[in-house]
DNA sequence: TATGAATGAGAATTCATTCAT
DNA sequence: AATGAATGAATTCTCATTCAT
């Protein structure tokens, strides 16, 4: 459905090492200068091969996009609320849940920005990005039911409803923290990003109080 | 030192005409075409004036659009969590608030997405939405702070702190439903909103159940 | 003859003074910018006016080159080589004489340089270079010619183009020196200029050498 | 530094061919239309090339105008000031020369009169024009340092200075006389410019009057 | 596969000049 | 006389895409 045009992927040993320099340069640039002012001839010239050689590969900007992102996939698949071996307090995996993705966020942050742009632009793009945040909404759903089944959280949320919430809140805190630069104290943000999800579900904790937290 | 070739505003009720058509009619073409596709001369051709008259008044296309901008700062300087007259239950209180944002939201969709849009584009705008965006969270953080002193929430929570992730969820909330048409019935929305909100402050609340809510 | 469609001189005192204000104007912005970059809406700024006063009293921007020019007419009619009371040393004579034109040109530099500038561009600004340089010219032609009436100058030289060559060759190196800034000490180019005319004249003089002619 | 977009070279036949077609179209344009009134859609319409091509070389109209003075440095390089072969007259020296200078300068009267009018307009190309007048003036520095050590020529005269002098005398004259189109017999120029230029030099020199000049 | 030159549609922008007030 | 807003013709410049080698 996206690969209709697609350049055939290369066969021989050189053209595979083209193509990854191609899209080496392309997050270089693109991080660089955004996705708008990004030229072609720019990417090219950092993979240093000709513009031609561009056409061999991608039909456009937007395809070399979607390969910059599908090569940064890893990264950016944050990591969810999910069972951390041996551990069965609920505060303790939400924590760890949000620290992982805020760290993850924190490090990606060039990406992120240019996949938020990029979606504003690009309705492929916003589908994949959409796409991705349900990943992470539905792993959390799941959690959340788990707990509500377990009559650990309040059991009047919807679980899918709740997560897309607390899970949007998440994401929407990454990014005015990183991209758009809002600041705070690392340990302070996982610590009121944790007791927040918590309180939102009613999750019966036993948190410490902030003080506490963030002597860790 | 930023303004180096800024045009002075116009002196003639004629010149305020014209400038206000100009706004008007850019409005009208960033709705329809989005920022990136505007053309400065479909702007003009929707005002009923040349070319040249768009650089009586304006230097480029940010420019203009950060006109409309200003021109539209009322209907989108959303309601906070204040103060309802004669009614002192905070969570009925944020309840209204959030469906008054809701509502602003749902309204100026269009411009929201815009604004979404163009702040990823344009640091200018990206500052711009950042300032609207702290008025409200500051908003938002005087009333938590109140309700702390008043012994009514958690009083663990950094108030700012809190304010910026609870701030961000509910915009986030409004980005995805009304932007991304994530879908969900109004009256939901304002609900889940409100309980999340209501529980992460661990605000004493005696909320009704979610049917009950719905029937409103 | 080039006063065809000008402006009729203004009547009213206030008329006067605007028009002045703008030749004044003018001649600032010229000497910043150069011709060709000066906008008349610098100039009518400049001159504290609106942009239409502008042609109350000229037709576009050579006319009020012209008049710029006009109004610079007596600081720029360089002194030639006349009779200087009580000295009779033809040497001494064309000494003041170069040194008078010099100190002119270094004083004028910008309007100079504005004026070779023009005069490449626009026809009329040729003509009155050439005109202005005329003057000179046959000043210099009487002088050589009553020179070698008296036996004092070579007399196998035709005065008229001898005063072209040698008047040109002082304009020049003004020009190189003070608009090109070639450099150079002043006394040594007064010298050099006065025992190279002296010379190509054959005027029997009795120069003192470089060392004692720079003492002065 | 200064090159920040500066096109790369050629590497290809077909675009060495295709880049030097528009210089010499330039050229052309350039002559007919004087550097202002030539617009870039001219020359590549007269190289038979699209505009897009034109910034495949250049980045604007300074830089190709550079390049046509670039390709015909060698028709501008003037001569000056030295041996000729089996001659050891100094007068008949300086005469081949500056009769050699003054037809070089009437071959190619429309481009010095380009390169007169863009160096009152562009920095770089005054700074080019200077830098060729220099090579002149070095030249003939040299020459007149060897006639007066010789003991033919004053010696009181800073050769460098003299130089100057002289050799703008000879490029204002050509300029008037060629450019300016002041007239005058070409011998009759050659003979002034030569005695003149003898006589300043104080060159002990045996110079026919000057009608037997006249008659070669 | 790779190259790099050629293409050209399309939009922004300037500013002298006019003109109604 | 003065104002300042409106005009629009005219050019430059960009860069994704094609294509011959």
């Amino acid at each position: 459905m996206t690969e209709d045009t697609a350049r055939r992927p290369p066969v021989t040993r050189r053209g595979v090492r083209t193509r990854q320099a191609l899209v080496d340069a392309a997050r270089v640039i693109f991080e660089r200068d955004g996705y708008l002012d990004a030229r072609l001839s720019d990417i090219t010239a950092e993979a240093n091969c000709s513009t031609g050689t561009f056409y061999t590969y991608f039909n456009d900007k937007e395809e070399i996009f979607a390969a910059v992102m599908e090569a940064t996939k890893n990264e950016m698949l944050h990591p969810g609320m999910e069972h951390v071996d041996g551990v069965d307090d609920p505060a303790a995996i939400i924590e760890a849940s949000n620290r992982a993705y805020l760290e993850s966020y924190r490090r990606n942050a060039k990406l992120m920005q240019l996949l938020e742009q990029v979606s504003n632009i690009d309705p492929q793009v916003r589908e994949l990005r959409r796409a991705r945040g349900w990943v992470f909404v539905e792993r959390n759903a799941r959690a959340i039911k788990d707990l509500q089944e377990r009559g650990l959280a309040d059991p009047d949320l919807d679980p899918v409803m709740a997560s897309r919430v607390l899970s949007g809140m998440i994401s929407r805190f990454a990014y005015a923290t990183f991209v758009l630069n809002d600041g705070g104290d690392f340990e302070e943000l996982v610590y009121t990003a944790t007791r927040l999800w918590c309180n939102a579900l009613r999750i019966d904790h036993h948190l410490p109080g902030r003080d506490a937290m963030r002597k860790k």
